[in-house]
DNA sequence: CTGAAAGCGCTTACAG
DNA sequence: CTGAAAGCGCTTACAG
């Protein structure tokens, strides 16, 4: 059984196909009485309009891309959650693009450009700013809007929905450093992430302003090389009372470290977390952490978007959502 | 800027835009002067295709739809990583899908056909065997080929990628029945997903077989609400003497209760789980596990559905891919 | 309120 | 090897 077209809704409701177009489309139009005819032929064929053909004719697309690095990287399914559900609510569909690491990254680009995306959704951390400004000329020449989901770039008419990263970081250490703690690490990611930037830039603040002298550790996100690099470090001896991990799993492999080195959490070392994972909870002791709205970065980047595409000016671009601590067992 | 049609491209290398669309699509067929005026014409306009309009034209899609439950959910990030790398390969572009709960699941299936995708991989684990029919109907009548991932779908002409779950399960505990355990519990969802009722199953005939009475747990989850469950359970002084956990977190919970309550693991409790995950390696003591290659059932999901959207016929329309099973401090 | 017709940007037999 | 033309399934001014 071959799909139905508008002609056969037409031909059994004998009416033209624009009439059919029109009560799919802008049904008040329409008289009541050939309305109904139609809907009953609609519904009958079990008819459902081409959304290709659609597209082409309004020369609009009703998809939005939404571009990672990598999929699997953690955050990326809570973001594509919030996204997901408002692009049901405002009837688009999402495309999903991961970056070719075989081919530089503005073919991407250029790639999502010829789907005929009707904007883009940035969720890549990792962007030089040399890249996101040849991104956005590119964008802009097809008039394509895009925001930045979780991520931080500072371009002019570059929209952006995040969390303060920096401000949270500079409270969690300022937290640690009124519960007396002065020998402080900062145990980040060896890649560069813009959010883990400004986060280490949030702590740097915090030590600045204290007099203590900050201390940075980066790791890989692989549990087996960052417990031997912990081990090591317990090895050397260094002073050490407390910790702040960009990521959950970062953090709970050190607290095991430490506790099998004889340290007490967070009697001798306080730790906190930046994510509140399933994680945090597992932990023993549990963790301090932030709470970050992911979801909602998620579904308030996809909303802006949507004003963007519907060529609304939102009054912000750039926005900026709240976050909450909370202190668990690792803390106190 | 507006963007480049085809038309702009033919005007330039001065030839018709029929040829245009050969030099894109049957190189080979073209003078190889003309060809070189067109490409030289298409860099110099930065001509990309309209993809939509080609689709049109081609009657097909070179878009493949995902539908899964909830993005959020385990293991669906690293499935679409095998799915979108693959995707990539052969030149599909993937639109992701949630089911709406407010509407009928079917709904969403007639939702997905609008949108006119070549094929559809579906991800969901919690269909009822109807759904599945009828999902089936529908997209057969619109020959839209799909296949299931990681999930048990029996019926005929359904096809399926996944891991012998049920025969991996039977095997696990057996392999703690022949350590001398017989107060197994298995530690199951209260929903009913296919790929758990397949590691029931399998643990169930390991104890019919053995002669072992079967306990089983459903717990949702939360893990505050998990905890609080397995404090009661310990508090009602069940003999136990190992357990099998669907979910990683579900069993990490288990392992911290245990430990406060006094009991040693895995000398008390033996303790096995079904995904190696960084759970079960940040776990105290780490944990025995299945390991499951997830990014390798999206990736062969997806080239299954390649074969059948080109209408080959694949040797095999079930595929059962193997496992692995990793011994850590858990067990002994 | 409704129909005829042009157009969206391509592909692909059909001629030549 | 290349061009003219029809067609993919819709939408939308333009008439009436």
């Amino acid at each position: 059984m071959a799909n139905k077209t508008i002609y056969d809704v037409a031909h059994l409701a004998r009416v033209s196909m624009a009439t059919v177009s029109r009560v799919i489309n802008t049904p008040s139009i329409v008289k009541e009485e050939t309305r109904n005819r139609v809907l009953k032929a609609i519904s009958e064929l079990g008819y459902k309009p081409n959304i290709i053909a659609r597209n082409l004719a309004k020369s609009k697309t009703t998809t939005v891309g939404v571009l990672v690095s990598d999929v699997t990287r953690s955050n990326v399914s809570e973001l594509l959650g919030g996204i997901i559900d408002i692009a049901r609510m405002y009837k688009y569909s999402v495309k999903i693009f991961s970056i070719n690491p075989d081919e530089p990254f503005i073919e991407s680009i250029y790639e999502i450009v010829a789907e005929q995306v009707n904007g883009l959704l940035c969720l890549d951390d990792e962007l030089s700013d040399v890249d996101v400004e040849k991104m956005k000329t590119i964008l802009d020449e097809n008039s394509i809007p895009f925001v930045f989901g979780n991520s931080y770039y500072s371009g002019d008419g570059i929209a952006n929905v995040s969390v303060d990263f920096e401000e949270a970081s500079y409270i969690l250490a300022k937290l640690l450093i009124d519960d007396g703690r002065n020998h402080i690490y900062f145990l980040s990611t060896k890649r560069r992430y813009s959010v883990n930037m400004a986060k280490e830039n949030g702590y740097l603040r915090a030590c600045k302003e204290f007099g203590i002298t900050p201390h940075i550790l980066l790791s890989t996100g692989d549990v087996l090389a960052s417990t031997k690099q912990f081990s090591d470090f317990f090895a050397n001896n260094k002073k050490i009372d407390a910790i702040l991990g960009v990521r959950d799993s970062i953090a709970v492999s050190f607290v095991n470290v430490a506790k099998k080195c004889g340290y007490e959490i967070p009697k001798d070392i306080a730790v906190v977390g930046f994510q509140n994972s399933k994680y945090s909870l597992l932990c023993q002791p549990s963790l301090t952490c932030l709470d970050v709205p992911i979801y909602d970065i998620g579904a308030v980047s996809m909303r802006l978007l949507t004003k963007l595409m519907d060529e609304e000016t939102p009054e912000k671009i750039k926005i900026i959502l709240p976050y909450s601590i909370i202190e668990r067992d690792s803390t106190r």
